[in-house]
DNA sequence: CGCGAGCTTGACGTTGTTCAACTAGAGTGG
DNA sequence: CCACTCTAGTTGAACAACGTCAAGCTCGCG
């Protein structure tokens, strides 16, 4: 199912804020209690209701992560992109995944002790401090998510979307998705019968381009004004 | 608007956990930087996109947590009882408030500087260790939340809503509501038309018991066959 | 007694889901 | 190399869920 990496805590300290806080000492704590595994696209990297004895560092790739719902569909509550945590209520709760993760993309993640992290969290305020801002971070996009979901319509929540996926997540305009439609439904919080004739709207109205995976937000404005009301 | 109150830090310590690994000197620390207030219903605590400087403590009462949304209706997010302090993203993202907080019953509350909170936080790292903990726990309500939200239908809901309320919030039953049918409904993510008629069906299927603002779970099994089908 | 806020009920319309059929493209095996 | 199957995407029609609107009710309070 997955393959092993072997890469250096050192070189992700570079590009990630939450690991700069952290002296090489306490890295290389994590280099060995750490594994480095590679997924491959619809891999689970983790299951909702799972035992969650790990951490989970996302170093490539793209990761979603949704809840999962029996006799319904999957509600999306966030996209993980490399160098970035996958932060989980979980190890803090009850030791149990609430979110099942998958890979998007071909993927690499590191999976670190969750002892060794809550050590650090412990004897690094620092870091501490750190996390507390990231999962601060997650709770006003899952306040935005909540708001978005039960009080716009449709259209209002496809233009969220596209919004949340560039920039953020793609980063070129026009822009090669990796997510299927059925991903953006789960993101949008409808079906995909509905969000593809949102997105036609939104082609015939000229405010973005589809054809395929190839996506091209054209009014962004018009996006903006969409998502705001609704 | 507000009357102030003079009590001492160490009388909360006993009654909440967060407060429990608090030193003495710590406790003292709070006690000269907060403010003790009373709120009657209705009085708005602090309000979305205000500049957040300061922790609220809820010491006695019902507080209620929700998103404004310009033209539309609000979406409760959470009550808080005491004592337990409103765990809000903002201080530690951009230093306002994302959601507004209004006292449902007579409330009093201690205000406590923002800056001596996140000095504990940084000094005690057991106090941190609480504080993720806490804040953990209330992502986790987010996601039944928007869960519940976004895949079920009214009943479900309202069955989810019941079920919030009692035990956790109401802690007898029958219970006397502090919250109007509009607080339910914005809890419960609908019109507070939809809420009443279905509140109406289950008193009908003598699932509960309503008058006035006297609210009896007379068949609780029922509720959560019903939470769990949506 | 009259007023107003919160609550209740019914009729109606809209939104978005469901279901079913169809298309396009990728992978498989004869 | 061509039928085949399978999956993802697309479209249309019918339907159900829920919101909207409007009217009437109840109860506490001045």
């Amino acid at each position: 199912m997955a393959v092993l990496l072997d890469t250096k805590c050192l070189v992700c300290k570079k590009s990630s804020d939450i690991f700069n806080v952290l002296k090489e000492s306490e890295l290389e704590k994590i280099d060995c209690n750490k594994a480095s595994i590679i997924y491959k696209p619809g891999e689970i990297i983790f299951k909702q209701g799972a035992p969650a004895n790990y951490f989970v560092c996302v170093t490539s790739g793209l990761v979603k992560l949704y809840i999962e719902h029996v006799n319904s569909r999957n509600l999306i509550v966030g996209l993980t992109r490399p160098i970035n945590y996958i932060f989980e209520p979980g190890p803090f709760v009850d030791h149990h995944h609430h979110v099942t993760a998958v890979a998007c993309e071909e993927t690499s993640a590191c999976l670190i002790d969750e002892k060794v992290m809550k050590q650090l969290i412990k004897t690094n305020t620092e870091f501490a401090n750190e996390f507390i801002k990231k999962i601060s971070l997650q709770s006003v996009s899952l306040f935005n998510r909540i708001s978005s979901c039960t009080q716009k319509h449709v259209y209002g929540r496809v233009a969220d979307t596209l919004l949340y996926l560039y920039p953020g997540i793609y980063n070129t305009n026009p822009f090669l998705l990796s997510l299927t439609r059925q991903d953006l439904a789960d993101l949008s919080g409808m079906t995909k019968e509905s969000l593809i004739r949102v997105l036609k709207k939104f082609k015939d109205d000229n405010i973005i381009n589809i054809e395929g995976n190839k996506l091209e937000i054209i009014n962004r404005n018009n996006l903006e004004e969409i998502a705001r009301k609704g």
